[in-house]
DNA sequence: AGCCAGGGTCTAA
DNA sequence: TTAGACCATGGC
């Protein structure tokens, strides 16, 4: 078994520089929940299209049905536009200063996160790591299938969170690259090839998906 | 036509 | 505690 930071360094020279999703956290937030079993193009077709971008109080203060109507073509537009309202909501209270909560704990954080219905773990540690630069590792379906298909048997998703967040240093930025680089290996080389031909772990990429 | 896309909630067993 | 149903839409 390849160490976390073998497997980072190996994905880094095949992929390059990986991105940060975005420098402003509101922005981490809103896609963050749009993106939820749903095709990025469909995020980018709604927060790409909008004449202004969404800000918090637009978010609070429009109609409910002007709200779900925007972020249709993202899905279950109900659901999220319920999710976004609270999750803005929880965003108020601190003023929308993304400095104060950074300032906060990093459990204390993702425990309110959590907290909010629509909001699961996934979605929260994206907000931590990407918005509030916090390291909480991101365990999504691409991780869990690049795990699985090198052979490593974790149990659940804290095994593997146990896994990286142990070997890796804790650095936020480090979390969000990785992440970015798994997401880049997974679209790119493993979607329609499960057999991984040509991918930079070779043989070591087996097994059907899932 | 059917399956998947950077999930989460709720319920039944 | 875990598996399955359900939520909605668009692209291929």
């Amino acid at each position: 078994m390849m160490t976390a930071q073998a497997l980072y360094e190996t994905l880094l020279a095949a992929y390059g520089q990986p991105q940060w999703w975005s420098d402003n956290p509101y922005t981490v937030m809103v896609q963050a929940v749009l993106v939820q079993n749903t095709a990025w193009s469909s995020v980018l077709k709604v927060t790409a299209a909008m004449e202004e971008p969404l800000t918090p109080q637009r978010v609070l203060e429009m109609e409910t049905d002007a709200l779900e109507q925007l972020i249709r073509p993202c899905g279950f537009c109900k659901a999220k536009a319920a999710t976004l309202r609270r999750l803005t909501a929880w965003y108020a209270q601190y003023d929308c200063d993304a400095q104060s909560i950074m300032h906060m704990a990093q459990a204390r954080i993702r425990r309110e996160l959590l907290s909010l219905k629509g909001i699961g773990a996934e979605t929260a540690d994206v907000i931590l790591v990407y918005g509030f630069h916090k390291p909480s590792f991101i365990i999504d379906v691409y991780t869990r299938r690049f795990l699985a298909r090198l052979g490593y048997g974790f149990a659940d998703d804290e095994a593997i969170r146990q896994f990286f967040q142990r070997e890796l240093p804790m650095e936020a930025r480090l979390y969000g690259w990785f992440h970015w680089l798994i997401l880049m290996h997974g679209i790119q080389r493993c979607k329609k090839n499960p057999a991984c031909g040509g991918c930079p772990f070779y043989g070591a990429c087996h097994e059907a998906q899932k």
